[in-house]
DNA sequence: TTTTATGTAGACAGATCTGTCTACACAGGC
DNA sequence: GCCTGTGTAGACAGATCTGTCTACATAAAA
């Protein structure tokens, strides 16, 4: 157990954060396949033994992106979430907010999922975990009611639906109204 | 102008009609950058020189896979609607007929768009005017009225939600109920 | 003090990728 | 009879990919 230091005595984050945030920005930005390990090792400025002492392959470290995006993108979702006020009004503000990023490419996971989907045996299951904590956070926002997870679920589909249109479409605001239209209709 | 003499005389497909299908199955089964030429020019069977004459360049093969695909889903995408009764009822039915095929592996634009969007620079156009399409051909299973293009535009939003769940949850049976849902409450 | 974890530089193997090349064959239209 | 379009087989160049290797350095834990 336990050297757990995760930066060094400078605060220049350890070699494993570089690794790790670098292939986020690239994996997200340009996509797995067309990422190649010499790219990242040479912006996240490490050698190849370093590289692979942390990280056995690169579908290793496709799983870590993954489930390092996985455990930033939630707590992102949850604070927009709360910051907007925790009800069902702060999904549309909260998904304007990620849309309008500069270097906004959709969701990872789904990204992800067509272009490994025929290959990476068991990425469909770890989109569908992050999807199922996605509608749960989604479920905390309505109240209590016999329908409740139902509602939910018709929600998510209504958000994975923006996501992707988000992703071609250049202006947000027409699938911004679209999904303030579909929630008014689902909730009633 | 014109050979335009589509097969041989045996009723062999020609060479650039083997070489397209070729391309459509395996850059949709697995992706595009996953699929090299010489697995294409071999399972097609031609030889480089022969691809090379038809196609100048992968991505123009990338270009004319996505064309292919477009004519291919739209024409199949409105027959079901027809057969399932060209109204609005149809759409769930012609959902369940695709999300049910063995093969199935999302959509191919948003597959695309997620493997290549920050390199192929045009794809988010592709794939727009080809959701523009599938939108129109929702548009008309509604009565005319004033808001029936926003009302097509709410549904295609839910449509590409059910597209892109139906990818990674096994069983697509409560996305089709989810849909369901959505569709009677967005059309009152 | 010895061991363990972490770091460095860069060559190398072996596979695979796109695209070009030579050289040959045959059918149909002019 | 010649030319154009279409087809064949397979070598090759040049780039790029993942992953391994040798050889050395340092700081903290045991």
């Amino acid at each position: 157990m336990k050297p757990s230091r995760v930066t060094t005595a400078k605060d220049t984050p350890s070699a494993r954060e570089r690794i790790l945030s670098t292939a986020h920005r690239l994996f997200y930005n340009h996509g797995i396949r067309a990422t190649g390990i010499d790219r990242i090792i040479s912006e996240a400025q490490v050698t190849k033994v370093t590289f692979y002492r942390h990280f056995p392959s690169k579908n290793a470290l496709v799983r870590e992106y993954l489930d390092y995006r996985h455990r930033r993108w939630m707590t992102w979702f949850s604070d927009a979430l709360t910051r907007h006020g925790d009800n069902l009004d702060a999904l549309v503000p909260a998904l304007a907010e990620w849309f309008a990023q500069k270097d906004y490419r959709g969701c990872a996971f789904i990204n992800s999922l067509g272009e490994l989907g025929g290959e990476f045996s068991d990425i469909a299951d770890i989109t569908r975990r992050h999807k199922q904590e996605m509608t749960a956070a989604i479920e905390r926002l309505l109240a209590p009611g016999k329908a409740r997870k139902q509602l939910a679920e018709a929600i998510a589909l209504v958000v994975d639906g923006a996501i992707v249109r988000a992703q071609y479409e250049p202006n947000p605001r027409n699938t911004l109204r679209a999904v303030q239209r579909a929630l008014l209709a689902v909730t009633g």
